[in-house]
DNA sequence: TCAAAAGTGTTCAGGGTACACCCATGG
DNA sequence: CCATGGGTGTACCCTGAACACTTTTGA
């Protein structure tokens, strides 16, 4: 493996993970305080470095898996950051990546021993090193995604109501949306299955819930 | 710089350019037949290591202009890839750029002089290591814009026709426009400037010339 | 005079938006 | 019986698509 481009300057290459879960049916991410230099103290997103024998998009599942015990998941490439100076540290060259989790199947054990958090996205802190324009592009990212792919339903539980679905869409979206308009489109979407089932927690009537199936999915998604 | 992160794992990072220029009015690449192992003779995109003292965008700049002579460019990432045997001849983790580049105004000289050719999109040969995709994910990256950003403009010569930019949309998206509903569009952009210019090249008749002029751009581009 | 490209408006349909009231139930 | 959230249909507007003929001029 060091036939070729021997002279080569070599670096260390990170993964920050940009991880959306539904917290109470409020958007949020999970930050973690530094306990190392440097930064340390401060919020931050969650991160590794990309080991010799994985590839990179692998090294970004380790580390959402280590601390979520998930994987699976939604995961994609928000960009490659690699000013020179970006971390004061060292010279890191990282890719972040946007996660989107099932707040109900995480394992909140790991959250807590990497000293993370779930912090809504109004109260988001300024975070270390570029993490803040990482947040940024991420949110950007499902923004664009959210009414053209069926991105939302990787954030909530199996079952789900279509306020809830409404919900997510006007918190990503950051506009309030019509409930009549919105549930017309959702029913133009084979695979927004209705269940018998019902939600009798969040009002008196009780919501039927639906769920997502991704066989009827005809690549058609639009809300 | 190495206070911290002593221990982890360091790896080769390059940049690969796609790179688009209207070649007589076709959607080319510029792509080069490598000259050295791996993959030595077969076609592929331009590319370069990031050095230790500039940044990965930093790295991408200097490898378009030493190919074209050409700096402030349109120049966007369009992802990175870091499979683990990507590169047959060591550990690579390269980012992939888009480049949109003014035909007209590169240095041809240093194009033939690096064994680099402009190949129309039609015809491009299968290309080494993973530069297939990072083609195809720049194409999609461009079309996804070319409606929404003034970016055309970045491919055309200052002064331009309104069926060259035509053509242009038609070859980028793959589809055929309707004349009078695409001249209809582009009035409602204020950005895009009739001049007194008429071109006497492809008709007989002439066709007015015009220019994108960005002090116009209101932000609400749409074609 | 003819070939070749430039330039120019109108009509129509479908999708998107705005909008308000009744229903079911637990307390 | 009332407060709370669930559920439903229509009218209008406006955007996007389809469509054909006249103009200019060099050869």
């Amino acid at each position: 493996m060091t036939t070729y481009y021997n002279d080569s300057d070599r670096f260390i290459v990170s993964v920050d993970c940009v991880i959306f879960g539904l917290n109470h049916s409020r958007l949020s991410l999970l930050l973690a305080r530094r306990r190392f230099e440097p930064e340390m103290g401060r919020w931050s997103l969650m991160g590794g470095f990309v080991r010799a024998d994985e590839s990179v998009d692998d090294a970004a599942k380790r580390v959402l898996s280590e601390l979520t015990g998930l994987s699976d998941l939604y995961m994609q490439q928000v960009g490659t950051f690699g000013a020179v100076h970006r971390d004061p540290g060292a010279r890191v060259i990282s890719v972040a990546y946007c996660a989107l989790i099932n707040f109900d199947e995480h394992d909140r054990v790991r959250v807590t021993s990497h000293d993370a958090q779930w912090i809504e996205l109004e109260q988001i802190p300024s975070l270390g090193f570029d993490h803040t324009e990482m947040v940024a592009k991420a949110l950007s990212f499902i923004k664009q995604r959210l009414t053209v792919e069926p991105i939302a339903f990787s954030l909530l539980p199996k079952y789900f109501t279509l306020t809830q679905l409404q919900q997510l869409y006007e918190t990503v979206l950051g506009e309030n949306l019509d409930k009549r308009n919105f549930r017309k489109r959702v029913a133009e979407n084979p695979c927004i299955e209705k269940t018998e089932l019902i939600d009798k927690m969040t009002s008196r009537r009780g919501a039927a819930m639906y769920r997502y199936n991704a066989a009827l999915d005809e690549g058609k998604f639009h809300i």
